[in-house]
DNA sequence: GCGACAG
DNA sequence: ATCTTGTCGC
């Protein structure tokens, strides 16, 4: 079965979404949901990808956890080599993400990603699957629900996820917003954690702010990049 | 079997 | 996600 069509890429002819979920089960495995990441955290990322008609273009921002000032940012871009399939979201953004991450002269204490982390039908969404490749702390942070039922919200404003019996993520409502942001976790943090995180950075505003800075740069390089076009 | 489905 | 103007709300 091949991928329904999205996007301008289309899959490698090899590709098969079975073994894509496959991979991804056997992937997750290694997803560790334990905190490994210093008690006092310094820098945090925050990881985008946008699209031109062939080329991905991502940007990830480094903010320091005090000051929430940026620290730096750096941009890449790649050609576009994979569409978009619903729960196939890595296979899209793995490469744009690592180009950009790679180019980072700091070693950020977690990321924040766009897209779910374990919150996922393999356990294995964008952000577990970054963080594997990383082999560093990652979170997911995603505007709308991939799977899963949503329990009561408690005094903290957020409602478990649950997937068999598993706690696979939260919906975490902030301030001001009546639509929730999906929270769970991506690799080598727990959940409470990784909620505590988000929080710090979602004053004011529904999306944690190293996101938003994330989406505001990758717009900005794409429309540089589309003027020239 | 059918539909829904992160970005 | 992207293509797009005005417009409603805090």
């Amino acid at each position: 079965m091949s991928p329904r069509k999205a996007g301008r890429r289309k899959a490698p002819e090899s590709f098969s979404v079975e073994k894509a979920h496959a991979a991804q089960l056997a992937m997750s495995k290694h997803v560790i949901t334990e905190d490994h990441l210093p008690n006092e955290i310094r820098h945090v990322a925050g990881v985008d990808v946008t699209y031109t008609k062939d080329q991905s273009i991502s940007v990830v921002v480094v903010l320091n956890h005090e000051s929430l000032s940026i620290n730096e940012y750096k941009v890449a871009y790649t050609k576009t080599k994979f569409p978009y399939v619903p729960t196939l979201l890595s296979f899209r953004e793995l490469h744009p993400s690592f180009a950009s991450i790679k180019k980072l002269e700091q070693h950020p204490d977690v990321f924040l990603v766009d897209g779910q982390g374990i919150m996922h039908q393999n356990r294995l969404g964008f952000a577990s699957h970054l963080g594997l490749v990383l082999k560093a702390p990652t979170i997911g942070v995603a505007k709308r629900p991939l799977t899963g039922k949503v329990g009561e919200y408690n005094e903290a404003n957020w409602a478990p996820i649950t997937d068999k019996n598993d706690i696979i993520g939260a919906a975490l409502l902030t301030e001001r917003s009546k639509k929730p942001i999906y929270v769970s976790v991506g690799h080598m943090i727990s959940l409470k954690r990784a909620l505590d995180i988000v929080k710090h950075y979602t004053n004011d505003h529904r999306i944690p702010k190293p996101l938003r800075i994330a989406h505001r740069l990758v717009t900005k390089e794409r429309r540089k990049l589309q003027k020239v076009e």
